[in-house]
DNA sequence: AATGAATGAGTATTCATTCAT
DNA sequence: AATGAATGAATACTCATTCAT
């Protein structure tokens, strides 16, 4: 499909940072960032226990870089849903709730906010990077969805937007962590279903009467 | 004052290992499971090294040692608050909600949770204990709550125990999270006033009509 | 010799930081302060790797202790000469580089001045301590003694003991570093013998003739 | 401007190892035979870490390479000025020791005795070499130079040419360790100056009456 | 009950050296 | 000639745990 000339190996290079970051997500999801060992991450990656330190300086480093890399897109997704759904709010919402479950309920994905979770105490600095590039967005994000949903009449004119985003995400990260960190708790089956009826609950609430 | 026979020497021998706990608990919540110091405790306890192991008989031993006291008397609670509320479920749901933000805004109380988040993959034991002391009995405790209130017609008999309580207790984690994890981010000020409304949303939902 | 009950082995811990720094002052003497290493330190005091942090922080604590215990003696062993000799300082010179040679010409002995030559450039806080111990006492010293032979009338009156110290230091010192830098070179058998010529020398010079 | 062939490509390399070596002692000036890194003297030598090992095999072979380069002009130089001054060793002594001193006083050039110092317990083979190229012919240069004087009557008949060589050349090295190693030590200032006051003690002596 | 001393088994990190290109 | 990429071997330092007293 290229024309470019076969450069076979050393290729490699541009693609060795990912794939240790891959490798560091796996091992770190599975053990933890403080007892995940550098050698099983460059085993996992394929190469020896110093080639890791040509591309990170340390295993912080590598913990920070990790972050950064699966933080990135998650935002802008959100974003891009919420701008696609401010003529139908509600809908949206059902929409972005049925997507984040989704994709939380995977453990790859999950590990992030778990390790975020972990360390935020000892570096706090990642988690100030985690609620800029992620949170904030995300907030102002669904806000933003929520005050739409007002002018359109969709909601209650007297909501709080910034407690309302909560009841929303909130129970989807409630799902999330039952399903990841409790194993054998009974999750309910399917995210989307899952969603469709939260939003429902959010929606119309569970009261029999309005007050 | 007591009528116990003089323990010459030991008398502080029985609260040797709630000492011992405690100063483990904010040695763990400080720098984490793995990057606490068995020597840190130690000293937190004000004793020796080898005296922790005295009592408990690795890290690991007194990492469960920990979750189990606290976590057991948490369900008691809610139990105790689900019972006691079941003439007015609705009622009984707004101070559940209150007193869990109340608590789990401590940095002290998230910290168990934390950790059973953190190290959930490593020790599944200590993950399944927490589901059956803690997450089993509240969820009995509040899906009973959510039936009770179904029943005498508080709340849509349409809507499914299960994931009710996923609503309820959602966005309560959710703020626990927010203000625990990500240190800067803003939190609604009151917790009591968080879950007056929260559990206002709840019931009522943010539609502005019902469907 | 002591009627102390015999605390057989506990005993060794007063013992025990003197210990490594003589098994310190061995490998760093044969394999210089880099590289040698902190196993072999280890081994030679006859404790584990992990024993020789119970007493010292780090290898350049290591050495900076080692370097202080070596210094502090050598100092107040001139100054003590140079009190007792300054009815006669030109006797008194005559004993101390005899002294000095003899002692220098030893390679456990001159293995201290060896190694704050080579780490100097890197731990200048090591040679201002070297400086400020070992050497502006030696010169205070020395110079002392020269401006009480010159107010005896036994040196000239316009000679220069700052100058004059180099004169008669200098050539002990070369003759040390002959010794022990360059295995083979011939040195002059007797150090004492070396050092009565040596002061002859210097006392009387080399010229034929006075000027 | 020259008339050789025109060297296409490689014209540098003829260069190259005399620059690496102007690394090499750059380096192991500042950090020390061991702890300088082959890294840092490739990037101060503007190559790659690779290239080094074009033109040395060894980071042992660089170390001995740039002590046989520097060595070599050391003792010529020495040689010529003492047959020149053969018709008068008195004034030639005065003239090398000031030139001696010169040099010595200058951190690039002390650091190769400082290097072999440093590290002639491990190589011995580089102490040889430093004996026999360096020390060897200065001796036989010196003691020539002192068998010239007594011949002609400068010098006293009763001397020890080996012995007298040290009383010359130790206060001068003894200046430059001075220098070189205890920075904030008070050197005499002008090295010419030095050598001038030098040579007149070791001449005619410190004391005040010829015995 | 209590501990100071000691250690075995790690673990992150470094660096001289190699080699395919 | 030159190097970017890679690594094997090493090494300082740590820490949970033990044990003689």
């Amino acid at each position: 499909m290229s024309t470019e000339p076969a450069r076979r190996w050393s290729r490699r290079s541009d693609a060795r940072p990912d794939e240790i970051l891959d490798a560091a997500l796996e091992e770190f999801e599975a053990a933890g960032f403080d007892s995940a060992r550098m050698e099983d991450v460059a085993r996992r990656a394929g190469i020896s226990k110093a080639g890791v330190y040509l591309y990170f300086d340390s295993k912080e480093a590598l913990l920070k870089a990790l972050i950064r890399r699966e933080i990135t897109p998650v935002a802008a997704r959100v974003e891009v849903l919420a701008k696609a759904g401010e003529a139908d709010p509600a809908v949206a919402l059902k929409r972005i709730s049925g997507v984040a479950l989704l994709l939380l309920a995977q453990p790859r994905i999950f590990a992030i906010p778990r390790l975020v979770i972990s360390i935020s105490q000892r570096f706090p600095d990642i988690a100030a990077l985690y609620r800029t590039e992620v949170l904030d967005r995300l907030r102002a994000a669904l806000t933003g969805l929520i005050r739409s949903g007002i002018a359109l009449g969709q909601f209650r004119a007297d909501i709080d937007p910034e407690l309302a985003i909560r009841t929303i995400a909130g129970p989807i990260m409630f799902e999330a962590l039952w399903r990841n960190v409790l194993s054998g708790a009974p999750a309910i089956a399917d995210p989307v279903e899952f969603a469709r009826r939260h939003i429902d609950y959010v929606l119309h609430g569970i009261a029999a009467l309005r007050p």
